[in-house]
DNA sequence: TTGAAAGCGCTAACAA
DNA sequence: TTGTTAGCGCTTTCAA
């Protein structure tokens, strides 16, 4: 089945029919309703592939993230999926696994594919898939971070800020002796960095830091905090932990709780990223929430206007973030 | 940047080039060492999309599933992912939000594509997109369920055993009360007429159920138990509950738990789905185990199989289940 | 092992 | 509003 044979049926020549599928205004009602009935008969689903190349717009956006089981990212893609679905485009899915070398490959393989948009969750670092990328003349978003060199377009936050802020958030609340609690991540090193500085400003001592690698589950965060017990004196207890995620928070409360310490009286946790069900465990949980529906969305609009020859009149955009005070701080 | 230019600069015919990309052994060292430099020197990234028209082989997998955040399905995805990425194909991965009337535009949207193969979080009800599908001839994994009739292959497990089997769980723990909780999820649904049988031909009384609807979220699980607490006459509590996914679950426990009641003791409380975190609340709960992975292994593998004219023997797979007995029964 | 010719199924550009 | 022609960038088929 091919638009051909479609034409033929319907008696007019394929590029009508091609009209009558894609833009139906621009054809008289009587061939629109031939077209249509030839369709309908065939089953006939047109072969986007073919259209692609002969247009070269393949109405493909590809993503990239690192994860995608219990990952901070999906609520972005989710939301960049379904309104690109919307406006006519399918979503290709890459996952890099945290690998740099694997994300090289993966968008390799993407720019083979020629979208015509890519969003990327987190910032590339100079390297050959950069140059690459910049020499495809694709569309592409970074997200989730800032940065005043972009390849294309970027839709992020400060990681620098939402360190300061969760500190004066802390400080606020009269704690003075603050951990963290940390997955290998860049981005989360330079929330503990500014985090840490936030604290050296205000006066007070040395934050103790674990690293759980990249082993990012709410087990981790229960043994993290046993660690933190284990090294630092009760005389001198940690009243606070900013953790680089959310599950890594719920386990430092779930930990700090099976030890009988109170949080938020004796302990306060924050986390990262705003889980779904963060508002309704025991303490709530205090975290830093990004709207990563609004990143998806508006990616999807910045991909899409782009490809499509629209003009974008603000490429790098700070969507900012929000503390959310919970009972656990 | 094309295939011509290439094979322009190495001094080979288009054809050769293609081949010393592709079947790089059905080519001479000389040319291959000719066509890399090339190809090194241009930067060229070979046009996947003219090679599906001309090959008819897209190497594109696509996924569908109801939804990508939290969802348990999404490591079954990762793990197809990851696979097919592994062997040079590529995933388009679609959302139905549970919704029929999205999920029959996605799958027009999908064949459109012309993918080697396409994999279904569940079973395709008889319908305009199924028929569409059977008549694709594209290979088909439907998955997560059982069933005789399948559109061409499946990987699952049954949802009555698992009813059965939860139900002997909890029976065998001297529980005698039992209650539901349960998202509107035709799947769901048929756990709870197994668990319900079984526990009538146990002798025992009325099954409680509470119906969520489309909200599965911890905060349902919560309102459920009160609604429960609220319905049920304290002379005759509930002293067991079985809910439809292990967040609802959490919800359960947490409420349980938030109202002083213990956990196992007065009350046991089973999932649906062991979530990474599962085993590390307070109490842990008990769920049932799908391999997630293994579903999105096979189903690669099988896809690719049936896409590359391999015969695949066993094309209904049962893949089961594990009763996981954590702290919460 | 290499190449020439033809064509995958569609749409852009132009013409009627 | 409709049609003709050419071609998107690659691979298949057949021949050398």
């Amino acid at each position: 089945m091919t638009l051909q044979d479609v034409a033929k049926l319907a008696g007019v020549a394929p590029i009508t029919a091609s009209r009558a599928i894609n833009k139906p205004d621009s054809v008289s009602a009587e061939v629109l309703l031939k077209v249509q009935a030839a369709i309908d008969r065939t089953g006939y689903v047109p072969n986007r592939m073919a259209g692609s190349l002969a247009s070269s717009r393949s109405r493909i956006i590809a993503a990239v993230v690192p994860s995608t089981v219990m990952s901070v990212f999906m609520q972005t893609v989710e939301t960049l999926n379904n309104t690109l679905f919307d406006a006519g485009y399918q979503l290709m899915l890459g996952q890099s696994s945290y690998s740099p070398e694997r994300e090289e490959a993966l968008l390799e393989a993407v720019i083979g594919r020629r979208p015509d948009g890519i969003f990327l969750a987190g910032i590339l670092q100079p390297g050959k898939a950069r140059t690459r990328l910049l020499a495809s003349k694709i569309p592409i978003v970074e997200s989730w971070d800032l940065t005043q060199t972009p390849i294309d377009m970027l839709i992020g936050f400060s990681h620098l800020e939402i360190g300061r802020a969760v500190a004066k958030h802390l400080i606020d609340k009269g704690r003075k002796r603050f951990a963290l609690v940390m997955a290998g991540d860049e981005r989360a090193d330079r929330r503990a960095t500014a985090f840490k500085q936030a604290v050296h400003a205000a006066g007070l001592g040395e934050v103790y830091v674990v690293n759980v690698g990249d082993s990012r589950t709410l087990k981790s965060g229960r043994d993290a905090f046993v660690k933190i017990l284990a090294s630092c004196p009760s005389s001198n207890a940690i009243d606070a932990i900013f953790c680089s995620s959310d599950l890594l928070a719920m386990g430092v409360v779930t930990e700090a709780i099976a030890k009988g310490i109170n949080v938020p009286k004796t302990l306060s946790v924050m986390g990262f990223g705003d889980v779904p069900f963060g508002a309704d465990v025991e303490p709530a949980l205090s975290t830093v929430r990004i709207n990563g529906s609004d990143i998806g969305r508006l990616a999807a609009q910045y991909l899409m206007d782009k490809a499509e020859g629209r003009p974008i009149d603000k490429p790098i955009v700070d969507v900012g973030f929000s503390i959310i005070e919970r009972a656990s701080t």
